[in-house]
DNA sequence: ACCTGAACACCGTTCAAGT
DNA sequence: ACCTGAACACCGTTCAAGT
């Protein structure tokens, strides 16, 4: 118990122990004291792995980013890359925030400085956005969409679900009733805000 | 210059100093010592006007939500009370933000504890939600809104802009050109999508 | 009443030193 | 290479003391 600690992979347990403390405590709670604490290690062990605070935080972001592309991209091939796919690309981006609010708050919540938040890329097929393009264009062949141009609608769509995410995470709703009934309701209003006219 | 500062009101002096702080430097640079060196007192004066640094904050906020309220309430009715003036709320909103995003982030932020955010109360006139509601509700009545509860179309109305307002001040747009190409267009989409279906 | 200066318990970060 | 302990410059907050 004296000797050094020799974690399998000491970054990879000090982003999962900074999530852990900002789902418990809040994101002001988290230090890197308290981090290394937990873990039984120094606390200046953490600048072996990071560059300081902010890096740790942008690690927890960059992890909140990949598994919110796995998802997204998981609900819309899962459902059919249509229609469908689409409503369940909407309630996929929803139910993360709710699922995981602490990545959420530090991908999103402006306490990162150089943000890793990756700007908005139509051709990026890696990223969650490029994801949302592909999405609105597909559907804009089938004539399902509108004919805005597609990384405008894809930032509108964006907009929406960042909005509902927002108000489930921040106490506004009553959980869980409230978010389902407003996540049920956005889907539909979302996809009458944008879908095309009627063809003459 | 060496006897005690006699400000006409210094806690007002206070939240603008800090919301100047915040505007210059970012949230993360506000410091309690830093406002009482700025105003030229020193950094414990301000525990005789407010109780932490929380309640600092809590201060900006409220301010901001009365500004808020003002601005929605002023584009309803110069709008005409109609679908006119509806859009333009949705303007004053994203306008909001935009001018003011120091007093948006502490608002809307997450950084405040025991928040002000007022809750959704539809029957509150005196709150930027309730007009909204009152809005909804004259739309409604006027044909021009679908039948949904109101309290619901509320909130996805308040998701909407909220959510377009976050990526205005998050640096995601290239302002100015991008946010009013954003805003013009969700405003529209927002439009269709909450409008009453044609009558049978 | 209102403000001050010293003090306390906490941070993030740096750095010489240990294995 | 990786980790440690002491140290530094900063915080928010408390409190006895001044006018």
């Amino acid at each position: 118990m004296k000797v050094s600690y020799h974690h399998g992979d000491l970054p990879r347990a000090m982003v999962r122990q900074a999530v852990q403390i900002i789902q418990r405590d809040g994101l002001h709670a988290l230090t890197l004291r308290g981090v290394g604490e937990q873990l039984g290690v120094s606390r200046t062990a953490l600048y072996r792995h990071f560059t300081d605070k902010n890096d740790l935080l942008k690690a927890v972001a960059a992890e909140g980013f990949r598994m919110l592309q796995a998802e997204l991209h998981e609900a819309w091939t899962s459902g059919g890359e249509g229609r469908l796919g689409f409503a369940a690309m909407g309630r996929a981006y929803i139910q993360f925030a709710v699922n995981h609010p602490s990545h959420y708050r530090v991908m999103f919540g402006g306490s990162l400085r150089g943000s890793d938040m990756p700007t908005p890329d139509p051709d990026g097929t890696g990223d969650a956005f490029g994801t949302l393009v592909h999405a609105l264009e597909a559907l804009q062949r089938a004539g399902v969409v509108r004919d805005d141009p597609p990384m405008q609608l894809a930032l509108y769509v964006w907009a929406v679900v960042h909005g509902v995410a927002m108000l489930a995470i921040d106490g506004v709703l009553k959980p869980p009733a409230d978010i389902v009934a407003l996540t049920t309701l956005a889907i539909e209003r979302l996809r009458t805000g944008i879908e095309a006219p009627p063809a003459g």
